[in-house]
DNA sequence: GTCTATAGAACGATAGAC
DNA sequence: GTCTATCGTTCTATAGAC
């Protein structure tokens, strides 16, 4: 398809193998080893370029999320500049949330293939990483998008609560994680009913249900966080979940 | 606390102190080591019990897995039961789903304390595994479950379609697994605003959000996946997804 | 069943020639 | 900048005494 272009250097050559080893095994699934035979180099050019693991994944990261957050970022002053001051609509604030990861996902065929699939893939990965390094990275990376984000909902949805709004932007980001991030699961799971490729369909799906989900009246504030208040409505399960006697140490 | 338990048995404190870990670094970033020795054990008890690393992930999952399984099978029978062949009401059938989860992630403080946080969190961290063997282990293991709650939601929403139907029950699932498998980084991301101990405000969050969300309209089904038709709607961003001239070095 | 000891392999990282 | 060669560590897994 594409021969006028000229052969990846082999910093970008790595970053790719990275990316894909990356999104394949985890961060601490993955070796270099295999990244660099991916990626027809040696395993000292990595060190000489990223200078270890951890510097190799940061270079990885930055240069996919970059993008998306600009990406974001132009969508959504685009969109409050078009309202001149008024609320921005519910359903465009959610395809600007959605389009950049969208269009990345998207790339899915054609020469840019892997590519997209597998920057999805990774970034699913490590949203879900509790380790303390990648959230402070992550976090870092996100802040200012999801302030902006946030900000624009709040003028659109104003009858939600802080909390409601957080809540449901988090159910928001977690239901795109899920099922960008794993398509093979996605298909095998819904036995081909949801195709993963279908970024269209997934776009609309997601327009729909958290449009509704988040016009929904705002949860009255009951009284918060008292210790195990939750009514055991009609119990029969004489199944527990395994009580204290799994314990730690003695 | 609790005086007169017995001291819990060794493949007890094996699972306890594996789950933790498992939870903690994932399954490729555990080592058995860490593991032996928070659970005060041989290196070799483990592999007598459980003899491999594999095994004894398999057996933390299936000793989450079984119960939870078996509890929401229990109130699905129950609410369909009640119904006497009528459809069971949306807000019952999301609180099924969402209760034995929430039971787990809620035994948060007291004598249960971290257990129920560390098996949620390892749960969140498997189903976003894309590895083929977490994958088709989880896979037979949620079968049953999953085909039962979508039996109950097809009565409960004639209107969607099985796409829509799919599409929306992952997204829920997608959304509980992020909330609750990262408490730490959902209260540094909200600045504390969701408190993810807080068990009884996410679930009645996640009631209403996707209650609302379901209910919506199904999609009508546009032709579906064609390439690229996404309409390219006033566009001004130049910047595109980062071609291969992002580079770390000049 | 529970231990010590260690095999055997893979890992991240570095030194130093070119 | 790019290579080969290797260091030192850590890993899963096992052998064999008790």
């Amino acid at each position: 398809m594409n021969r006028a272009l000229p052969p990846p250097e082999s910093t970008d050559r790595i970053l790719d193998a990275a990316e894909h080893v990356f999104a394949e095994r985890g961060f601490a699934g993955a070796s270099l080893r295999e990244i660099v035979g991916a990626a027809g180099v040696n395993l000292a050019t990595v060190y000489y370029h990223f200078h270890s693991k951890d510097g190799l994944m940061a270079a990885v990261l930055e240069r996919r999320f970059k993008p998306l957050q600009d990406q974001t970022l132009a969508r959504l002053r685009e969109l409050e500049a078009g309202a001149a001051g008024r609320a921005v609509p519910l359903a465009e604030l959610l395809e600007a949330m959605l389009e950049p990861p969208l269009r990345l996902a998207g790339r899915w065929d054609g020469e840019g293939a892997a590519e997209g699939r597998d920057a999805i893939r990774l970034i699913g990965r490590i949203v879900n990483d509790p380790d303390p390094k990648t959230q402070r990275l992550l976090q870092r990376q996100q802040r200012q998008v999801r302030a902006a984000c946030l900000a624009a909902l709040r003028r659109t949805l104003p009858h939600l609560g802080e909390p409601d709004l957080q809540w449901r932007f988090e159910f928001f980001w977690g239901a795109l994680a899920f099922v960008l991030c794993n398509p093979a699961k996605l298909e095998a799971m819904t036995e081909g009913v949801c195709d993963p490729a279908d970024t269209d369909a997934l776009q609309a799906q997601m327009v729909t249900c958290f449009a509704a989900g988040w016009r929904a009246p705002a949860v009255r504030a009951a009284g918060r966080h008292r210790p195990r208040p939750r009514r055991d409505r009609g119990r029969i399960d004489p199944s527990g979940v395994p009580r204290a006697d799994t314990r730690r140490h003695p």
